[in-house]
DNA sequence: CCGGATCCCAAACGATACTG
DNA sequence: CAGTATCGTTTGGGATCCGG
């Protein structure tokens, strides 16, 4: 990435640069989201418009409700998307993508459609590999 | 992804065309690997060439020794990557990316290009939503 | 309808020690 | 050098009940 090879990055302007390989950058904290297993289902969905809770809910199979409060609440703070409340009653709760949101989303979505196009070749190499 | 707004795929072509907002698509299986913290750091350094264990495990800062053969292997199980071992003494074993895993590779270092130049819009947004 | 609070289990992870 | 084995801790995450 920044400085392949080395494990502290170099200081091409102002502070050291992030380096994910770095043990505490705090770019680790990205990838650690990509961890969170939704994230990257919830951005998909929004990257494609407003969606309401249990829109989402319903939209991503097998999200509990829990997690999808806690991911979504997380999400807000790195502000990957934002929440609006409408004071219906009962209340309607909007969440949409942020355009910081949309930018990794559409990394994301590439990781989601290689998931798709290459499973086929993924599961041979599992089968394979399980044969011996 | 494949149909956006249903929650099961079509049928184009012989079987169920892959979903990852199916909650048993396999190819959810892949985004699970990308919960694997260590996987994304791992494609990202074999990318660039192939690696002893030891060697992998210096230039990734943080990973114990567990995790990481855990992790290798997976991939490996996985198809991407391949392993060597030369019967030398002692032993030396060399990783490699597949071309399977390279493509996934291109997806994934994108991604951590993303943290890297936009870990501080995050950690803004993080202040700015604790302020509250 | 939109969640928060609680309980609980399984899996992930890490540290240490040991082996071919 | 390249792992495996074991143990203990931490975290993710599902189920359920409750409240605004």
């Amino acid at each position: 990435m920044s400085t392949p090879g080395t494990t502290e990055g170099t200081v091409p302007s102002g502070h050291a640069s992030p380096n994910v390989f770095c043990e505490h950058c705090p770019t680790r904290l990205v990838l650690d989201r990509l961890s969170d297993k939704w994230v990257v289902l919830i951005l998909a969905r929004l990257s494609e418009g407003p969606r309401r809770f249990n829109q989402l809910r319903r939209e991503i199979e097998g999200v509990a409700q829990k997690m999808l409060s806690q991911t979504l609440k997380k999400m807000e703070r790195d502000g990957l998307i934002g929440r609006q409340a409408f004071a219906t009653v009962p209340v309607t709760v909007e969440y949409s993508i942020t355009p910081l949101g949309l930018t990794l989303a559409s990394k994301v979505v590439e990781i989601a459609h290689w998931a798709e196009e290459n499973i086929e070749q993924v599961l041979a190499a599992q089968a394979s590999y399980d044969a011996n």
